[in-house]
DNA sequence: TTTTGAGTTGTTCGA
DNA sequence: GTCGAACAACTCAAA
């Protein structure tokens, strides 16, 4: 008897074993499976960052498959053309993946759908990345949902499916296809010497995800309503970066969450609630794709935003001469990631009081974050500059001193990252100037800029550019 | 259909 | 230092 023709597991951002729909459903089928990872032009067209925390993703899994007895065969090429080789190689009858919801990887899987079953190969994708699919979740007339609260109380007490369990196998097919070495890939090439100090930052592959669940568990989500807020602190559960790449999934993290609140833990709901702002950014860029390059409400297209410019480019290197909005930037460079409310105050600055395009920010957190998600960033941006859902009063402008005195009194955050305004520097304030380009010449010992535009200047100009947008 | 209540995350000023 | 009001009116979701 011949084997049965084995499935193709396409895996894309879902870099885990457990809480997997699609892998659960190939291991149960019996069938012979081939895991592969594409480096398509989609994916290779990423920031320096997440490149690079893509390529350790990789490696991590790849390990977790052959412990299992299987193996992740790697290959790059426009995924047509990859998957259309290895069905001639191995003899497929389907290919299988987790559904995407961006939109240029959406463009690509209906492509991809369409080509293999007009030859005949079963294609199919299944859920995996959210707690419910976008089109799921409806308003009472039926449409989707704009504004945050009323999404939240309609997913909040919606099943989620248990997630499911991590197979101990999965069979392997008589011979493996050839795959490329990782190396090759030179995923790290954009991010120079950064990524040496990036990477003690990072917490790679599903182990090391759950971990930091379990740890936020154990302790902070006590604390988390009123300690999130305070960036000097760990007091966030920092599964993003994990989240980015499938390397822990929602369904697992929503059901501990639920039980740390029916054990009365008073953080649990309000970390829910953040999972489902993740759950809501990613509603609005299904129903309205254009989120991640146009201003969500088409009004704000006459407002007269500076494109790049210097001001934005001392932005960037965490020279404006306001101390937290410079900690945060360099935060970012160093580590990877960005506190929360420092992202806020970092997006409103720049384009505040900066008077700066929010495409000029997402494209450099784009490049920077090693948690960058499409749909998160595109929300955040626009929800802080005004032109998103959920629009701020434009007389809501972040000033950073006040927010630096309210949740970093102490300034420790300020300390750690910006290392001219402390006597005794640190490691992380140190690193930045290992991280950061040699052209940029920056030196640990050099002088603290003045600031770019006084807090009150810039407040005055951006009420006065915003206000008068409405007339 | 019309109405009503509500909306993540703010700042400043003056009493 | 603490507190409430003002900032201006808009959009959304649901009754």
């Amino acid at each position: 008897m011949t084997d049965p023709a084995p499935l193709i597991l396409w895996f894309r951002r879902d870099l885990r074993l457990d809480d997997h729909p699609m892998l659960a459903a190939a291991a149960a089928s019996g069938r012979p499976l081939i895991p592969v990872f594409i480096l398509d032009p989609e994916t290779k067209g990423q920031g320096a960052a997440a490149l690079w925390r893509l390529g350790l993703a990789v490696a991590s899994f790849a390990g977790t498959l052959e412990r299992i007895g299987s193996r992740l065969i790697l290959r790059h090429g426009p995924a047509p053309d990859v998957l259309n080789a290895l069905i001639a190689e191995t003899g497929a009858g389907a290919v299988h993946w987790t559904r995407a919801c961006d939109p240029p990887s959406r463009a690509r899987d209906t492509a991809v759908k369409a080509a293999l079953r007009a030859r005949g190969v079963q294609a199919e994708s299944h859920p995996g990345p959210l707690l419910h699919e976008p089109w799921t979740v409806e308003t009472g007339e039926g449409g989707h949902f704009r504004v945050y609260t009323p999404f939240w109380r309609a997913v909040r007490d919606r099943a989620v499916a248990l997630p499911a369990e991590a197979p101990p196998h999965l069979a392997a097919p008589a011979a493996w296809p050839v795959s490329d070495r990782l190396e090759d890939w030179r995923l790290d090439a954009a991010m120079n010497r950064g990524a040496a100090v990036v990477a003690p930052h990072q917490a790679v592959g599903e182990a090391a995800a759950r971990a930091r669940l379990d740890r936020f568990l154990a302790g902070p989500i006590d604390l988390y309503r009123t300690a999130r807020d305070f960036p000097g602190g760990e007091h966030t559960s920092r599964l993003s970066e994990n989240l980015t790449y499938g390397e822990i999934g929602p369904r697992r993290i929503w059901h501990a969450g639920w039980q740390a609140m029916d054990q009365g833990r008073a953080g649990a709901e309000h970390f829910l609630k953040e999972l489902v702002w993740r759950e809501f950014a990613w509603h609005l860029i299904h129903h309205t794709p254009q989120i991640t390059h146009a201003n969500w409400r088409e009004d704000w297209d006459s407002f007269p935003w500076r494109g790049d410019n210097p001001d934005a480019e001392r932005w960037r290197r965490g020279l404006t001469g306001e101390p937290f909005v410079d900690a945060a930037m360099r935060e970012m460079y160093v580590t990877g990631t960005m506190h929360n409310r420092a992202r806020m105050i970092a997006a409103s600055y720049l384009t505040k009081h900066l008077m700066t395009h929010w495409k000029v920010g997402l494209d450099w957190f784009a490049e920077c974050l090693t948690d960058w998600d499409p749909a998160s960033n595109a929300m955040g941006w626009q929800w802080v500059a005004g032109s998103g859902p959920d629009a701020a009063p434009y007389f809501r402008i972040f000033n950073p001193a006040t927010q630096a005195e309210k949740f970093d009194p102490e300034q420790v955050y300020i300390h750690r990252f910006v290392a001219e305004l402390c006597q005794q520097p640190g490691p992380e304030a140190l690193a930045y100037f290992d991280a950061v380009p040699r052209s940029w010449g920056l030196r640990a010992s050099g002088h603290y800029p003045e600031p770019v535009v006084s807090l009150a200047a810039g407040r005055d100009r951006a009420l006065a550019a915003y206000s008068a947008r409405k007339t």
